[in-house]
DNA sequence: GATTTGACTACTA
DNA sequence: GTAGTAGCCAAAT
């Protein structure tokens, strides 16, 4: 629907990502469209915050958690990446191309 | 309507 | 391999 504005989309995008998998800003901005505009992406999980987005299993394209300070507590966001199956360290997901999730690669 | 900000990414030194 | 700077676009003030 051309009526969502810019974080709709995000949202979701953001709400197909699989369990247990992570993706990246500029993925998911590069798929809206908007390529180049990764800060956006993380604008819109700003106001993600009420919403059922899964914001924790975004991250930029190291595979680090930058947005875990944006959270509530402190390892909130790894823990819940760890629930996933994913294994976080010093706020950083290892394996992230094995984890990776494309939304282009899926839709 | 112009300025600032922001959970990024890529390039350059 | 690490560090710093520039470019990017859309929303908030």
């Amino acid at each position: 629907m051309s009526n969502e504005g810019f974080f709709e989309k995000v949202y979701r995008v953001a709400k197909l990502i699989p369990h247990g998998r992570v993706t990246s800003y500029g993925a998911i901005a590069k798929h809206l469209g908007a390529a180049g505009s990764a800060r956006m992406v993380g604008w819109a999980m700003n106001g993600s915050n009420n919403k059922d987005v899964p914001a924790h299993r975004v991250v930029n394209r190291n595979g680090l958690l930058t947005g875990k300070h944006h959270f509530q507590g402190t390892n909130l966001m790894q823990q819940l990446l760890e629930s996933e199956g994913i294994l976080v360290v010093d706020n950083k997901i290892q394996n992230f191309e094995k984890h990776f999730w494309d939304p282009k690669n899926e839709l």
